[in-house]
RNA sequence: GGGGAUUUAGCUCAGCUGGCUAGAGCGUACGAUUCACAUUCGUAAGGUCAUAGGUUCAAGCCCUAUAAUCCCCACCA
């Protein structure tokens, strides 16, 4: 016996996994670079829809364990890969390995602290080869958790965001950007960790509200503001409202800056606000993101008076080296003793922090590579307001656009050794030559080069993560312009909705600069898995889920069809454990609907010793039979519409539905009485490919259990419709509705245990009489006969049939305030329809098949009562 | 300050272009049972669709306002 009487998903899904990977099913089936490059030019848009399909995996954190969210991820994009497979499509999943620069780098710097160690005490060089082998070491653990969740994925082109054709194509575009002048070197405000010594994209930086002081302190005649008195040495300039009348007479004279001798300019800007504190601002060009625009406006000095540890630099002796908190104290102590603070109180102010460690950052003067995005960002909005780009959830290409509407210029440069360097040379000698200060070069792996005789040496940052994955989709399908891939751009682009800005919004305008094409035809956006209370699972709270604890527990189909149940694009939505065992029974009870249809066919093999047992050509030969093939048809049509859409959540509560109910509940008990062995077979195939895509492991097991099947499933043709007959179709409709009827009316009955207990009694109905087994195992009542003579027992309440259920006058007697309440119940809905027909305005203007259908519905209703009111009568 | 959402059964969510008596799963209650599956089968209860107006023959859905909850961006001397 092939079948064991329950699945169990560890003893399948790790030699599945690897049947699928050796046999190369997860590669496309055509090539990835069109052989016929002189093409009649016939291979146009709508013929690469048909034929290709390609989507990249958001690289997880090669360094890492996957998360829920990953699973989610997986579970997503693993759908629409294996369900645009079994459609015929040469299908592209491309996975990826991201080396996380940051995240992998304050890891690696904690375990290096760890055995007593710092940064300092290596260059560079040696700090990026010892972080690629603490990677390598970790690798293998994410690309196995990939494989657990089922992953169809080509796994010959994973691709990690250091490889050697990922930097070569970053430092191609970087070229094409330095020498279009869309990169320039800066000296701006950054936001700058000082644990990690690195500067951090705005995009990185997480603000909070906190409470704080706000101080005021006399600048000779007048009074400022400020949360940070420490920075006071740094100041350049006070500033008031051009429109303020209390300071009019002081603009353009000078007031000593207290602590020193120094003398500062009183300029007017907008940036004061007259309305705020005294209506005066101290202006620190070099330390505070507004103060530093104000400078450039006026012109302004940049005192640099932090330095990147935190400490005081550039101020007068007695300040110099302490730190931030440490001078503050100090300040406020010596304008005290001066008299001159004149006022503190609370006020509550947002804060940016880093979002690793949580230090507070410290806006910090730096010379920085930047991207100026302006061009890049138009270029993105036209292609976006061309609805070149799909958006599921929708609103979010508006939200898209107009973030980009408000994007600032890009710091790409990170302090970290973690990451691609950047392929710039600043000139060693700068009074040497006339050559120019920086020149770009491929050749980062040396410190210093020459060109033309004159020494170059490398700068030593390396770029923003975000820089280089911004190419995701290019590198991934490996495009270029001698080469176009017919896989570029990706048919979807599937990832989190908290990185549409730093991630999705970039690959547009990097796709769009480097190919002249949109990288993708649509988004998906997923939102966060909540835990079950709708929280946010967090290590802090103790509720983060483990999706491999999950998966070890129950398989991992029973986990995709649990994370997909309930969710829609962009939702954060909660999501428990309940859903995940409900998808371990779905997968439990196919394995029982094939162990049952198996041992049918064992069966009928053995009694008729047939030619063959593969056989394709069924014939539906009774109502229940006809009517499965339309419900599949129904099924089959429903899910490739929801997946055309991305409703994955629906596709699944279609399957679960079908299978459950329609395939198992109706279908197969009503081939316990009939048996159509070619049919049985057909549609077992055909439920079996429909649910696929989201549970690959269970029902790739059934196919390789079943004694007719050949192949793997995963490399099979989505089904095609099946045949069958309409109108006998529609008459099982009816049978269901007698069984249902007839099984509540026995579950109302007073008493208990009413079932094999009544016989059904039948008058003048050829339906019944030609189902009469099918009825009998279905309801339980032990017979079925013709009624010859007067009605009696207790009616069943359907407009279109005469039965009766054999029961014995008292017991009918009993029944009467149900069969009452029924009446009435039936009488309301009546009324409903009705008065609908009673407006004049409604016949006229509902389009004419509802009204239509009303006034059938009415008198169907009609007919019920006036039967139930015989019965009635009768009592 | 700007933007984006959410609000439907005890819980988690569907409800598409307005159109049958607003659905599902879980949970609850009651009942069943050798013979594919207790990871099972059957039946039922449970909803003022956040609130108030409006449009329409018809509103959970469209419009206006209000309330509550959540997220993002910017600013906060």
């Amino acid at each position: 016996m092939k079948f064991a009487s329950s699945y169990e998903p560890n003893q399948y899904e790790a030699d599945i996994y690897a049947a699928w990977e050796s046999a190369g099913v997860f590669e496309p089936s055509a090539p990835t670079i069109p052989v016929d490059n002189n093409a009649d030019g016939e291979d146009d848009r709508f013929e690469k829809d048909a034929k290709y399909y390609s989507i990249v995996m958001p690289p997880p954190n090669a360094n890492g364990n996957l998360h829920i969210g990953h699973g989610l991820t997986i579970a997503l994009e693993d759908s629409l890969t294996r369900f645009n497979r079994l459609k015929g499509k040469s299908t592209w999943y491309i996975p990826g390995a991201d080396h996380a620069g940051f995240e992998t780098w304050v890891v690696y710097e904690r375990a290096l602290e760890a055995q007593g160690h710092t940064r300092f005490e290596f260059d560079r060089d040696e700090l990026y080869a010892r972080v690629w082998d603490f990677v390598a070491m970790q690798r293998g653990n994410m690309e196995l958790q990939l494989r657990a969740l089922g992953a169809s994925c080509s796994w010959k082109d994973l691709t990690f965001t250091l490889d050697e054709n990922v930097i070569d194509r970053v430092y191609t575009t970087f070229e094409k950007m330095w020498n279009d002048g869309l990169i320039y070197r800066g000296e701006k405000l950054v936001n700058f960790c000082p644990k990690h010594q690195t500067a951090f994209a705005d995009i990185e930086v997480e603000h909070k509200d906190e409470p704080g002081t706000l101080w005021e302190i006399q600048y000779g005649p007048l009074v400022v503001s400020t949360t940070r008195p420490e920075t006071l040495f740094g100041d350049t300039a006070v500033a008031v409202n051009p429109d303020d009348a209390r300071y009019k007479d002081l603009i353009g004279k000078t007031v000593k800056l207290p602590l020193t001798d120094r003398e500062i300019p009183i300029i007017t800007d907008e940036h004061a606000d007259p309305a705020y504190g005294t209506g005066a601002v101290k202006i620190t060009p070099a330390h505070d993101f507004d103060d530093f625009e104000v400078g450039e406006r006026h012109n302004l000095e940049r005192i640099q008076v932090i330095s990147e540890d935190g400490r005081m630099i550039n101020v007068p002796e007695k300040y110099e080296g302490l730190t931030t908190t440490e001078c503050r104290k100090q300040v406020l102590k010596d304008l005290k003793a001066q008299g001159i603070l004149k006022g503190e109180k609370s006020i509550t102010h947002s804060v940016a922090h880093c979002y690793k460690c949580g230090t507070v950052l410290e806006p910090m003067l730096k010379e920085q590579w930047f991207v100026d995005v302006e061009k890049l960002a138009k270029t993105a909005i036209e292609h976006l307001e061309n609805g070149e780009i799909k958006f599921h959830p929708v609103n979010k290409q508006k939200v898209l656009i107009n973030y980009l509407k408000n994007l600032k210029d890009w710091n790409i440069s990170r302090q970290i050794p973690w990451g691609i360097a950047i392929p710039m040379f600043r000139k060693a000698d700068p009074e040497a030559t006339d050559e120019p200060n920086w020149i770009f070069d491929r050749r980062t792996n040396l410190k210093e080069i020459e060109k033309s005789g004159v020494k170059y040496i490398r700068d030593e940052d390396t770029f923003d993560t975000w820089f280089s994955s911004s190419h995701w989709p290019i590198v991934c399908t490996d495009w270029s312009e001698e080469n176009p891939t017919p896989y570029y751009p990706l048919n979807v682009m599937e990832t989190g909705a908290d990185i549409l800005f730093a991630w999705v919004a970039r690959m547009i305008m990097m796709g769009l600069y480097v190919t002249g094409e949109v990288p993708f035809k649509e988004v998906y956006l997923h939102g966060l898995v909540l835990d079950e209370h709708g929280k946010k699972m967090s290590k802090s709270k103790g509720n983060v889920i483990n999706p491999m604890d999950l998966v070890a527990k129950y398989g991992s189909d029973a986990f995709r069809l649990g994370i997909l149940r309930g969710r829609s694009a962009g939702m954060n939505q909660a999501f428990s454990e309940n859903s995940v065992i409900s998808g371990r029974n779905l997968c439990n009870k196919l394995w029982n609907i094939s162990r049952l249809i198996q041992s049918i066919v064992d069966e009928d093999e053995s009694e008729a010793s047939r030619e063959s047992g593969v056989s394709l050509s069924y014939t539906t030969l009774n109502q229940g039979e006809d009517w499965i093939c339309r419900e599949l048809n129904d099924c089959l049509e429903q899910i490739e519409q929801d997946m055309r859409e991305y409703r994955f959540a629906e596709a699944v509560e279609t399957l679960y539905q079908t299978i459950w109910d329609k395939y198992a509940g109706w279908f197969l008990e009503s081939q316990k009485i009939y048996r159509n062995v070619p049919l049985l077979k057909k549609t077992l195939e055909t439920v079996l490919i429909a649910l696929h895509p989201f549970a690959p492991f269970v029902t790739e097991a059934i196919w390789q259990n079943l004694s007719w099947t050949t192949g793997f499933i995963i490399a099979e043709k989505w089904p095609s419709r099946l045949k069958f007959d309409p109108i006998s179709a529609e008459q099982f409709e009816n049978i269901r509705n007698i069984v249902s009827e007839v099984r509540g009316t026995l579950q109302a009955l007073p008493g208990t245990n009413n079932t094999n207990k009544y016989g059904l009694l039948y008058d003048n109905d050829s339906l019944v009489e030609d189902n009469i087994l099918l009825i009998k195992t279905l309801t339980k009542v032990p017979e079925i006969n013709p009624l010859n003579g007067a009605p009696r027992g207790l009616r069943i309440a359907l407009a279109n049939h005469e039965l009766y259920l054999d029961v014995p006058e008292k017991v009918v007697t009993e029944y009467k305030d149900a069969l009452t309440e029924k009446i009435l119940s039936v009488g309301r809905e009546l009324n409903a329809l009705n008065a609908r027909m009673l407006n004049p305005n409604y016949v006229e203007k509902a389009p004419e098949h509802l009204v239509k259908e009303t006034q059938d519905a009415i008198k169907e209703k009609e007919s019920l009562i006036s039967r139930l009111k015989a019965q009635l009568s009768l009592i």
